[in-house]
DNA sequence: TTTAGCACTCTCGATGCGAGAGTGCTAAAA
DNA sequence: TTTTAGCACTCTCGCATCGAGAGTGCTAAA
């Protein structure tokens, strides 16, 4: 499909300008706004020409055109440059972690603030995870009677915490101990390393250790770690999503922790950090994201741990912005973690 | 306002009807629906005064009836009889939980979740929460460099994190030490306890319990603890957010963390455990809730450590069943938390 | 006190119409 | 050969009209 730089233009003032109206946009008016030196009947023809190409539509006969979902695809893939947020834009996020508290979750609820801010969208950020899990630091604390809290910090900042009722009352120090001899044994090893130990500890020892290693398992079954969400209301205020059936499906897949982390897993998952994914109309794929876009990036170390981060809005999204927008706070992010969590 | 029995009858069935079917209820599909014994023209002139106490209204001169915010005032608060949840419904709900792991950030989700399901609405929850934050047990984990993991486990399993620059390196040992002691020290303390033993420590103990003690500062003045949300998209397929336009002002509260506590505060909070608050209309306060109606309980033991449920939908809600899982949902929590966390 | 009857009101969906915006095509101009 | 002006045609959208249907209030009789 080859297009002449002509036909690009019209292609791009075309999208630029139903972003803004939400409107079939016709050759007369695309004229006169942008003061093109052409008359309008030229930019008719080469409309023809690009709805041949099915990379615009007609919503009827004698309306105005709208860009196709491969319209959009060919304009984000060939059309759109590179283009940066404008430094002082950068300058408020970057500022706006600074002043954070130095907190994993802060920052990771701030990301996704941050995102459906700029991006007057729907935002998603998910917590960096581990292909392995491997134990830094367990803890055991006597809560009453035989019930103990059990913490568990795994390399990259994880934390879970659960409660162990055990069959007997037992004191502080001697849950200490435990906890510090399974520490020491277990030192940066991941599951099957742990398995291996298990008979060097008493039974008490071992209860506990399978207790953690059913949670370690839990943990590399899954593939994300918590995930925020923000600015889900700022979807509805589109009009496409008007009709509120539309935004229940869209925000649906939001709220289902399931269908998220399908979507995730079988696209960002397989992308490189610093990349950035974007997916339009559901591709035939998601029928729930028929009428959505999702621009989705990784952030973290390829190596040991990483997390995506993504905006989901109407397909008539600003794309150069969102995706400038997501591309930098997945920079700020991988940063703040490799600074943090760097092993 | 005294009413005669026939006309609560007819209020209540007038509520019942226009609960189901969104739709002003007139005289003769009533009589009919219901099989009542009486005419038509007898229960016009009914709603006729039912309309001159301003609990019923008329969207236009011939149209039928709809309760008005008081009429659902009066209701709920003089009609409806405590029922409980079926038995198999409770049965199905605490099977979940038992189900569940045991740790209390799946069970606020799992409440959130059921809340949702069974109401068919939006869903809130916070995590408990109590008035004076006391330390239970420190841990200083080192994680790379100069960088220090805090995790602080407070009474009522309140877990905060925060990573912390050191000016030099420090072995994990060493670490250990000033956390036991730390933990030691302030054993069963609150923020004024721990105040005044910081002169018992090293300058490195006394740095590390400065952002200890920022951290409680920060704890106690938040009025409440995570909030987990759930059915957020329910609410959009009641018809009468079908104008997106409400339906973003009602998630808006939800998901603006400052005006959930706020409203969260200034109602729950001086309630009983166990009771119930009907927010009905917004109350003339909440602007944003002037469509919708909100039902709050709070859970936990009143002395130490509380936290709230509740459900947001439309006003025109099924009172009794919402209220009863409210209810039921609040009691199951009371009894986990109570279980688990007793001082 | 209740009920039947009746005139009246108001919404809602269907229908029709005209303005406006946009198109495609053709023939002339560049 | 490409671009443009002109024109007839199409389709939506907003507005007004209209009749059916549902509901009401009132009055007079049971």
């Amino acid at each position: 499909m080859q297009l002449t730089d002509r036909q690009k233009l019209i292609l791009t003032l075309i999208i630029h300008e139903y972003i803004q109206s939400a409107q079939p946009v016709g050759s007369k008016s695309l004229v006169n706004k942008y003061n093109l030196a052409l008359s309008s009947a030229t930019v008719r023809n080469e409309m023809a020409v690009l709805t041949e190409c099915e990379l615009l539509r007609q919503p009827h006969t004698s309306a105005g055109r709208v860009p196709t979902e491969d319209g959009y695809r060919y304009f984000v893939g060939n059309l759109l440059q590179k283009s940066g947020l404008p430094t002082n834009t950068r300058r408020t996020i970057i500022h706006q972690f600074y002043q954070s508290r130095q907190d994993i979750e802060q920052w990771l609820k701030l990301a996704a603030s941050v995102l459906a801010n700029q991006s007057q969208a729907a935002s998603l950020v998910t917590a960096p995870h581990s292909e392995k899990t491997i134990l830094k630091h367990l803890e055991l604390i006597a809560t009453h009677g035989r019930q103990v809290l059990m913490i568990a910090v795994f390399m990259g900042g994880e934390i879970r915490q659960q409660f162990i009722s055990l069959d007997n009352s037992i004191s502080q120090e001697r849950l200490s101990q435990i906890a510090s001899r399974i520490t020491h044994l277990c030192a940066r090893g991941d599951i099957n390393k742990i398995s291996l130990v298990r008979d060097q500890l008493d039974p008490i020892g071992q209860d506990i250790l399978n207790i953690l290693l059913a949670e370690m398992t839990l943990i590399e079954e899954s593939t994300t770690g918590e995930i925020y969400l923000d600015g889900m209301t700022n979807v509805l205020s589109e009009p496409e999503f008007f009709e509120s059936d539309e935004a229940r499906q869209a925000l649906h897949i939001l709220e289902e922790r399931s269908l998220l982390e399908n979507l995730l897993a079988s696209t960002v998952m397989n992308s490189d950090v610093g990349g950035i994914q974007v997916l339009i109309g559901g591709e035939g794929t998601w029928e729930e994201l028929r009428q959505c876009s999702v621009v989705l990036a990784r952030y973290g170390d390829p190596d040991s741990l990483t997390g995506s981060i993504g905006v989901l809005g109407p397909i008539r999204m600003p794309y150069d912005r969102t995706i400038s927008t997501v591309r930098f706070v997945a920079k700020v992010l991988s940063d703040l973690v490799s600074d943090t969590f760097v092993v």
